[in-house]
RNA sequence: CGAGAAGUAGCACAAUUUGGUAGUGCACUAGGUUUGGGACCUAGGGGUUGCAGGUUCAAAUCCUGUCUUCUCGACCA
């Protein structure tokens, strides 16, 4: 493995972000345009962020099952703004061995309709309401341009959906788990997250409202990290769920469902990482920390060992026969949070190094202070990532009160998110893509709004942040 | 999907212009010396030149198609 010649950040921004996926060990291409190969690395990335997502969605009383992968494609057809919205973009199953299918069938692109077919059998009386199921499986999404993690055709993600009584209810779902997003991007992978409702025209096809958490990456680009749809009853309408109520009448169930992919792990490498590679937060680092031993150090490695092991710290021995300095320089491509220099010199004074991935500050500490300073710095690092990120985030939000102030920033910045006043009218929408191609991410709620519309000037219903995306 | 560029060993490249049977560095293997920021010596191994056709006595090289990657648009989690 050759580490080195990692593109420069500033220079290449899409150069580096490949490099450092490939160099890191997280991904390879497969012979598939848009098919990637997880590597052990990127896999236990995602591992870690399945095993607190999962927890998180157990305490809040989901449970997992697995939906089939193929949809007919009359299934699909069923709820119309729905198909209109992936037609363009599934991939199509026609043959069986040698035989042509009767009726084509789809690569689920998501599953709601597989869900609903479900829920149409199983859901009877108000009694088996609310329905709280997530599913952790791939999807298919025949996409144009692709990128490792940020784009890819086959998805790997987790699909939670949804059934309850009231609209009130379903509603209070969308906002529950779009917190529960929140909250674990920002605490867990350190993600600064902008969140919001989608416009009409951003919103997931067939849902009533879109609930998006939009991150910033490094280079000022949006990535739309999650979402969380309210559906009110629209599918279930057209799928023919029905429960009887209390009352002993028939009603119509309401809906969500809401979803976060490996496209996170893109953020992750985008927001945090540096011109020596791969950054981790300490929470999601499959390995929190790697031991480099320099010189003989047996005893004292074997000692760290257990003494790593009985404080439940996930680490990595680099015990090859390579220079220090290989394995410091690889051990910052592949983001370890803190690497433990293990030399036989600072022994001499009972001293051990460590060295912080984000900072790359060294540390002396005594051999027995190890594991407290780790576990002190490991917090630290948390924290300092995720405020690092916050402020380069807010240094490039900008607010543009006219069409004039909007086209500088539009046409002088290259990134970052622009705050700007809405009519709500999709014409407007539509000529910040069209002059500028830049998208609107999602409505500000927390902000008064005063003025006109920062495009045609007519009074404002709303303020908008905008900004460029992956 | 449109415009452009590129695919030669695990990686970065040379040989392509002018067709003659593939080379360098790093990585890899063995032995030895080393070890605090990408070590050194010696000896080795590894290629149907992305794939499929075609032209030719002869193709990495010329022609056609196709796949993949990158850049820019359009599309999109």
């Amino acid at each position: 493995m050759e580490v080195k010649d990692i593109t420069n950040r500033d220079v290449d921004f899409a150069k580096w972000y490949t490099d450092v996926c490939k160099k890191a060990d997280l991904v390879d291409y497969s012979s598939v345009k848009g098919s990637m190969i997880i590597r052990p690395l990127g896999y236990a990335i995602w591992e870690e962020i399945q095993k607190v997502l999962d927890r998180m969605f157990k305490e809040t009383g989901h449970e997992n099952v697995q939906m089939p992968m193929f949809i007919p494609e009359s299934l699909l057809n069923i709820e119309k703004e729905h198909v209109e919205g992936f037609a363009p973009e599934v991939a199509w199953v026609t043959y069986g061995g040698k035989e042509k299918l009767e009726e084509r069938m789809c690569v689920r692109p998501t599953s709601e309709v597989l869900f609903c077919d479900h829920y149409k059998k199983i859901i009877n009386t108000y009694r088996d309401l609310p329905i709280l199921y997530n599913q952790w499986c791939t999807i298919v999404r025949w996409e144009k341009t692709t990128r490792p993690f940020l784009r890819s055709r086959e998805i790997l993600w987790q699909e939670g959906h949804t059934m309850h009584a009231t609209a009130e209810e379903a509603r209070e779902e969308t906002l529950r788990m779009f917190n529960v997003y929140k909250t674990f991007q920002e605490d867990y992978l350190a993600l600064p997250v902008i969140t919001g409702k989608k416009t009409e025209k951003e919103k997931f096809a067939g849902a009533e409202e879109t609930y998006t958490l939009e991150a910033m990456m490094y280079n000022g680009y949006a990535l739309q990290n999650g979402t969380s749809h309210y559906f009110g009853n629209h599918f279930a309408k057209a799928f023919g769920i029905k429960f009887t109520d209390k009352d002993n009448t028939q009603k119509t169930p309401y809906q969500t469902s809401w979803g976060v992919s490996t496209r996170m792990i893109g953020a992750i490498i985008m927001t945090h990482g540096d011109d020596h590679g791969l950054v981790l937060p300490p929470k999601i680092a499959p390995f929190k920390t790697i031991i480099i031993p320099i010189g003989d150090v047996s005893e004292k490695l074997e000692e760290l060992k257990s003494s790593l092991k009985n404080n439940n710290i996930t680490f990595k021995v680099d015990e090859r026969d390579k220079t220090p300095g290989f394995k410091f320089a690889e051990a910052e491509v592949k983001g370890y949070p803190v690497r433990i220099e293990l030399g036989k010199r600072d022994l001499e004074n009972n001293l051990v190094t460590l060295v912080r991935r984000d900072t790359l500050e060294k540390i002396q500490v005594t051999f027995e202070d190890v594991v407290p300073k780790l576990n002190e710095l490991l917090d630290i690092i948390q924290k300092d990532m995720f405020e690092r990120a916050k402020t380069r985030r807010n240094s490039m939000i900008y607010d543009a009160k006219t069409y004039e102030e909007l086209k500088t920033l539009a046409t002088t910045k290259d990134g970052g998110f622009i705050k700007i006043n809405w009519c709500g009218n999709v014409e407007c929408e539509n000529k910040i893509k069209d002059d500028f191609g830049i998208k609107s991410r999602c409505l500000i709620e927390d902000e008064a709004v005063t003025g006109a519309c920062t495009v045609c000037g007519k009074e404002a219903k709303t303020r908008l942040y905008i900004g460029r995306q992956y």
